[in-house]
DNA sequence: CATGAATGAGCATTCATTCAT
DNA sequence: CATGAATGAATGCTCATTCAT
């Protein structure tokens, strides 16, 4: 597993690598999780920037980020899993606001000229990009829960976002 | 603190009991843990339902719902932070799938005929119950970065919330 | 249970009386350990007493003993396990000590002739006593081993004692 | 003590390692104590067998065996301990079979024409060893009461050993 | 006397971290 | 730098014992 859970004789293990040599990397575990979280969201970042349709409408704009970060979920359910975790643990606040930084950063220069034109609802990016992934993390849960269905509850949550952050 | 992380020890000490007298009412500290959580959760229940508008329009009796939800963890920060962590914990599954079961049928019985008469956009009730959290947990977490200003997010988030739920 | 491995709760509650109850008749778990040692004794020497046939002759009176004592624990498993266990009990030393003397007071009578008349070897009438325990303890669990058998390992068992009491 | 009773915190402390040190090389404590039953059993099987006549009679082959193990008990009375109480826990029975296993095909290579040319009574090869240990555990019981005379004690073991197994 | 809720010392076990090699 | 054996503080849990009712 790759959530905060696992320990550092386990992750090693899973490194390939000896227990003591974490250690020469990281100076504690909670840099070790810090740093995870940091690759996770780099990977997240990645995944979404590319080929964005720089030119497209706004709305086919935010459906492709939609769209990928479904995907990248759905490939990817355990690192998912561990973002999940780790994003509840307050021992790496400081790695995460600089993940956030980041991440705002990316979209900032995305948007900036929609918010300024009115295409989109007034906000902050960081509210922006949060609802996205909340409602990303709410599509599979009722996957999960249902047994299936993804495609079904994806276009349900690109209703309910693009409804939550585009104007009246 | 009232989370997953607390140890047994630091809980008994909390509850002014002694340690052993924890395992007297609980069998295990997982057990411990859905208890807290059904109870958290049920008292939140209460606090929403208590002074619902049955009679106004469906936009209003949301507002109402909103509006109580952004009170109750502005009144009970330690609260939300506890439903925070037990929402990712894995080992009180049946605790939450009850909870949830309690929670959609409340929520049910107060918009089914909105949803059959196309006032709200056609979703699963359990989606629409989680948006709400979602993004009530978002205008907490912004507020908490801006370091106050909650009257503003908590007007963002109902206007997201709105556009999510309601028809084009 | 009757071990020593029982909880004083499960003690109590197998007695129908309360946990504290215990308490007002025993000092502590170890005096009611001692205590419940002492009964099994108890028991047990009754029943190798009665119908003891003073007359016979020392064979025959011995295989009498023994056949009592093996019928004793085929129909009483779980004192005779109970018993087991106080045996390497050590801090029950006191009961242990009263146990053996009036075990011993009551074979001495049975025998004190037959010693003296060389019908018996020569020896301590614990070490006879013990012997025959032992004994006992080899039979069932050979039997146990086996999955049956009693009668003959019984047989085997006695000719083991006899050979080891009478004189050559 | 090396017996069941300690804690591991004690079983480390006289060990002279860290308690966390013990589970590095034993995954319980029951492992632990299976271990340890082994290596006991093994030490006591070598000290039997040095030196073993193996063309002496029968009854001077015995003999040897039996002083041996009179010798060994004298020398380890801790090492006697814990083996007496290992015996009667129940979570280290394959450890017993095993144990058992290797005590008798050892005693088994030794005495197998015996038994077949009728130097002794006709008994399973556990059963004889079980009265060897249970003999030996008397002799020191009673020696340990009247406070020395272990040489006394053990010829009178002897003799009943002889006695019980020898043909009449 | 009888009760049983409350206690807290004690237990086996885990695991992040250290350090001699 | 890399290793992995050793560490010991911390954890969830048990249970003999106490004591107010």
């Amino acid at each position: 597993m790759l959530g905060i859970a696992a320990s550092t004789s386990r992750i090693a293990k899973d490194a390939g690598v000896a227990e003591g040599t974490l250690f020469v990397y990281f100076a504690s575990k909670d840099e070790l999780l810090s740093q995870l979280y940091l690759d996770l969201k780099t990977d997240l970042r990645i995944t979404l920037t590319a080929g964005y349709p720089s030119r497209a409408n706004v709305e086919d704009r935010f459906r492709h980020l939609w769209i990928r970060l479904i995907e990248w979920r759905a490939k990817n359910p355990e690192k998912r899993e561990a973002m999940r975790q780790l994003a509840v643990y307050e021992k790496i606040t400081e790695a995460k606001r600089r993940a956030e930084d980041e991440t705002c950063t990316d979209i900032q220069g995305m948007i900036e000229q929609d918010l300024r034109s009115g295409a989109l609802r007034e906000q902050p990016v960081a509210f922006l990009a949060r609802l996205m992934e909340g409602l990303a993390d709410m599509v599979f849960e009722m996957t999960a829960k249902d047994g299936g269905r993804l495609d079904e509850y994806s276009r349900l949550g690109w209703e309910a976002l693009w409804g939550a952050i585009s104007p009246r």
